[in-house]
DNA sequence: ATGCAGATTCAACTGAGTTGCAAGTATAAT
DNA sequence: ATTATACTTGCAACTCAGTTGAATCTGCAT
């Protein structure tokens, strides 16, 4: 959603050059408006360039350890990646059963949750993930 | 999580048969205080009878569009399952990324959140998963 | 030019789940 | 009891989303 970052600079700050495919993974993600299968930015990147699936996913592999990416879980197989930069702060995400897009929900109201589910145990939360399944709008005119 | 339930009433309820195999999925993850991979059923059944792996995912998969399970998407490829009858609401979930442990964590606050979410949109939505991801009590105290 | 570390590739593999069809089993007619 | 039918289970082969290890390539420092 929107590339409001630097990228060759996020990379230098993580010690991580700024290599041809390193930055198109995250050019990707940055002008699309919804997270995407790992598939999806193989694609996309090959639409101008040669690459091996392994490097893309050796590189998501990497930008999810280091925070720069996040990675979600969502109810299919392949997992769904989006930018993690101080512009993309966590938030919930919306899931429609009968197209299977992912929206982005208002990262609003996930402090107050967090609170509301430290619970009774010794545990200690480092990431809080909330996932909505239902009918988009779109879907919901057609049926 | 207990098994409260009278597993052939709830099948016959639903117009299915409750068949051995069957009540065995039931069973095993009526007797277990967490959330189950298939992998794990599978094994678990296997200690007493002969199963192949097909009909335990197809018993889950049908289970599951039933309502008589809820499917987990956690971190993990696998999917977990729990029983969704009436003595297991929908609840969060909190994982341990040292151990990989999925614990159950309180119903209470589901309500709650869900009308925080409803946002701009006009989706429908049908259901909420909340998951925690944090180092559980046991894994803090070894490092 | 040469050497080296890191980046990329290739082929082969894994693990979770799926598919189509065959075989078994229960129930219902005849 | 015998057959017909539907439902359940099993088997083999497959798909899909990654993962692994080793080989090559590339940019950069000596
Ligand atoms: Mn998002
Ligand atoms: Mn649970
Ligand atoms: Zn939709
Ligand atoms: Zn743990």
């Amino acid at each position: 959603m929107s590339d409001l970052c630097d990228f060759p600079q996020l990379l230098g700050r993580q010690g991580v050059k700024p290599t041809v495919l390193r930055l198109a993974v995250l050019e990707v993600l940055g002008s699309s408006p919804r997270a995407l299968r790992a598939q999806e930015i193989l694609e996309t990147i090959r639409a101008h360039r040669r690459v091996n699936k392994v490097t893309v996913y050796r590189i998501l592999d990497d930008f999810t350890r280091r925070g720069i990416l996040r990675r979600l879980a969502l109810e299919d197989r392949a997992s769904h990646y989006e930018l993690a930069c101080e512009h993309h702060p966590p938030h919930p995400h919306f899931q429609c059963h009968h197209c299977g897009q992912v929206q982005c929900l208002e990262p609003a109201p996930l402090d107050r949750m967090w609170a509301e589910l430290q619970g009774p145990l010794g545990n200690r939360a480092d990431r809080i993930d909330i996932r909505v399944e239902g009918v988009c709008h779109k879907c919901r005119e057609i049926s």
